[in-house]
DNA sequence: GTGAAAGCGCTAACAT
DNA sequence: ATGTTAGCGCTTTCAC
């Protein structure tokens, strides 16, 4: 056990996750008495390079004094030094990861997938997150490249001024994924969610009910996905024969606040409606508010249909019909696609759309 | 071998040695135009080592020296090569960042505000969330370890079969600061709530309103923080004269399910009681699907107190009373005491604890 | 199959 | 104030 704990190049049996468990009590050693590749090299009797063979797998190393050595390393719990091993090599080993927002879901989601499949690869993320401040960006993209990032993975939402921005980067070499950002014709990878048939498929629900006065809540404007829900959300109305009412629109900011405030503005227009389509599901759930507040009844009096599906969205009072989207399975995709690029020199940018899925539960009823 | 790298796609589970192999065909064109401190020392007519010293700010460069190299810097737009650098002065300036789960309103609450903090003192994060494995925390450790990360912040719940593991980790010399895990006599740094008097407040809260059978719904058994909400629940009761009934009590694991679900377990009891203590949010907002879905009216029948104060507390049906901590501050402390422990060759472990606050809403009101 | 030599790009200690 | 001399720990030729 111990042997195959340390036992890195050992290549047939030990997967990552089992190479490391159960050795809890191991001594990390760092600055202090940090073991070499000489160490090894000089107790095992062989020269550094061998080790070095043994350490990377390769082939020309008998396997007598591949064994020996693996023993050596075990012994002296060795790790490789990173950092040599980046420089010697060019490789890091080492992805950026640039995001918004922690406390959205969907990039919690994009995030957590993204870095789980990166692991299985044996790649890191170093954090960049944007805290919702866009102009931070060039900053952290330099402190990335600094370190040498190997490629750049955006989590986080796209607005049409990026392209150019991101085109750069990816002009000076540096491969990059990008979540968010579907445009025809845009020459990097992009992984996102089809956000004109979720915009659809949230409005052609409530028109199915019977709705034909919608009321709409939409995200902010920089951002991509607004537009296309909107986009979906007239497009959904038009074959049904309605006339999409501006009055009947309010922007958010993707809050439970805003959601609240933007079906304040809209009901004190006065106006009849008898639904809502909010752009994401904090925004619903902060528009019910409003609703309760101004004497409303969800669903009886206004049905209402949110996005994302979150796990709140279940739990809501009413529960949340919504529009899922597998945000998870973006940041895994993206991920894959942006260790591809850099693993596999004839590899190309591709844009790839996800479907979404419309999860009926009790926010919206029968006209 | 150079099948396996190239087909990603397939979500296998490589072996360690497979996926640091595969180099050699893998082209990273970024380097390939990488100015080095060498050529700018040749156009500016200095040695590399001047140019050193203006990249580190060195006091010992003549003023008209400095600026030219500086301009020269710019000029070639050159970027130090953060590995070289870390190679040759033993600092990253790159902290380890070990989290459970990105998904928990609070440890992204710690992150955010740890990630603000060492950005401006121009560190970076790498990435390790353990997506609420803790078996994984050794393997991530190694590979932290390997990349010479300078200190690691552990933002995830404690339990108290961590310490060793942790104490172990510090031994080796790596400065480590951990939130979530307040013990009296521990020897690393913590940043923690003060979850005994958090849970005393919500209860205090409950009694102050009349209510003498109070049900609980704990967090999950492994966490400290179930352990000190539920013993500041009893020192609430005790002396208010009530003496704590096990039966009311039922355990989640944090998410709305589990809240809804506990909630259920209580119900089924048919025994009386007029208010409930949860240990989070979430699970509060469960337990009042589950309330209302076994008729009961909140808070007219049953009162609910909740912990954290998420977003959506505010925006909850009826909104909620609750405990608010200050997750974001927690990261920025914790973020500023690693730092700390690693340039200040002085500094000793601390702990360090935060109170909470009472946030009075509508789901709780006098019996 | 193994080892020797030569760096990767930078910083550090000591010169001057 | 600036340059010289040595590495940091590893990988990568290219010998043998």
């Amino acid at each position: 056990m111990l042997a195959l704990t340390v036992a890195l190049p050992i290549a047939v049996t030990v997967t990552i996750a089992e190479a490391f468990t159960g050795k809890s009590n191991s001594i990390i050693s760092m600055n202090a008495k940090h073991i070499t590749i000489g160490q090894v090299a000089e107790k095992a009797g062989v020269s550094i390079q061998t080790v070095s063979r043994v350490l990377n797998n390769r082939p020309d190393v008998a396997p007598e004094t591949r064994q020996r050595v693996q023993l050596i390393i075990a012994e002296l719990d060795y790790q490789p030094y990173a950092l040599a091993r980046g420089l010697a090599s060019r490789r890091t080993r080492t992805l950026g990861l640039i995001t918004f927002d922690f406390n959205d879901y969907s990039f919690t989601q994009i995030v957590t997938g993204a870095e789980n499949e990166i692991r299985k690869y044996g790649y890191f993320f170093m954090l960049g997150s944007t805290n919702c401040n866009p102009k931070d960006e060039p900053e952290y993209l330099r402190l990335l490249t600094e370190r040498h990032v190997e490629g750049i993975l955006f989590a986080r939402a796209g607005s049409e001024s990026d392209k150019e921005h991101l085109l750069n980067l990816q002009n000076s070499g540096v491969p990059i994924v990008t979540t968010g950002f579907y445009l025809p014709g845009v020459d990097f990878t992009v992984v996102d969610i089809n956000n004109v048939d979720g915009g659809k498929k949230a409005t052609q629900c409530l028109i199915d009910h019977g709705h034909k006065q919608i009321a709409m809540i939409t995200g902010p404007q920089y951002a991509k996905s607004t537009h296309d829900r909107t986009k979906g959300y007239r497009e959904a109305l038009r074959p049904a024969g309605i006339i999409p009412n501006p009055q009947l629109v309010a922007i958010g900011d993707w809050s439970y606040r805003s959601g609240y405030q933007a079906m304040k503005t809209i009901l004190d227009k006065q106006l009849p409606f008898s639904a809502v389509f909010a752009h994401n599901d904090r925004m619903a759930i902060g528009a019910i508010l409003a609703l309760r507040e101004a004497g409303k009844r969800v669903p009886q009096d206004i049905s209402i249909i949110g996005y994302d599906d979150m796990p709140e969205a279940e739990f809501a009072d009413p529960p949340l019909t919504t529009i899922r989207q597998r945000m998870y399975e973006v940041g895994e995709l993206a991920a894959r696609l942006l260790i591809q690029l850099i693993e596999d020199p004839t590899a190309t940018p591709t844009q790839h759309l996800l479907e979404t899925e419309l999860i009926m539960r009790s926010s919206c009823v029968r006209r």
